[in-house]
DNA sequence: GATAGGGCTTCCAGTGGCTGGAAGCTCAAG
DNA sequence: CTTGAGCTTCCAGCCACTGGAAGCCCTATC
């Protein structure tokens, strides 16, 4: 398989699939006009990878899931520990976000968005911490 | 005021200060040592900037900001179009965490994380989108 | 007056995860 | 034989900083 198919059929843009191989995630093979030789197997890893990443798992945590997936003597301990900690990481990035789109929203809903100059989004702003 | 003291009373590291200077986004003045000289308003208008960011505002739309605090002749209207539009923006990726979440939570509770190998997580990140 | 230290300066490079674009080779169709 | 699509590599840029090196400035102490 050539990289369009690839990148058709596993959803990664070609660029995405060169990088990856760049940094090691996946080693194509090579046709004898230099073209990448793609194999199910790497389809297989790169949609894993596809799917890994939309889960929000970074490079890195997609290296290790990768290699465990692999290896056939893992404990799904060792999976369970990456998600675990994966899903507090998104828990905390939920909560900051939220925390702003409070605060945000109060402004707003305070802001009448006429054509006068007083603002209250400005004024919070503005204002020293206390 | 020099650059510590100015870091210390914004809450913003020396480093993201010359940045900011860098970027345009303040113009502190020079002493004859070759020191940033920062003035009360340079310290506010600092203040501005961090608490815009805290709440999520891109560097560009903090520019935005700045420019609309500082014009007297602003309408209400464009700054809350702003923050509306940023709240739209905070809303979506508040969507697509909680997506990520559930996923990730079905997953991470249907895997024993024991030291046997097979893993739910890692059959669902390998197996074909439908 | 020498020295030590902390604070300040600039500049370059790296982070994460791609993405855009240029220059050039290969291949299939007409 | 030409055209155009698809492939190759490499370099640069995105965002918002951050780390580190090399070197100047200022104050305090001996």
């Amino acid at each position: 398989m050539n990289i369009g198919e690839v990148a058709e059929r596993s959803g990664l843009p070609p660029k995405t699939i060169r990088y990856y191989e760049d940094i090691g995630l996946i080693r194509p093979q090579r046709s004898e006009n230099g073209y990448r030789a793609f194999r199910e197997t790497d389809l297989h890893k790169l949609a894993f990878l596809g799917r890994a990443r939309t889960l929000g798992f970074s490079i890195d945590d997609c290296r290790t899931l990768l290699s465990l997936y692999e290896d056939e003597a893992r404990e799904s301990a060792q999976v369970k520990a990456i998600a675990e900690e994966h899903l507090t990481a998104i828990d905390e990035k939920i909560a900051q976000l939220r925390a702003m789109r409070g605060t945000l929203s109060n402004l707003v809903d305070a802001c009448r968005g006429d054509h006068r100059p007083d603002c209250p989004i400005l004024s919070d702003l503005s204002k020293k911490p206390a």
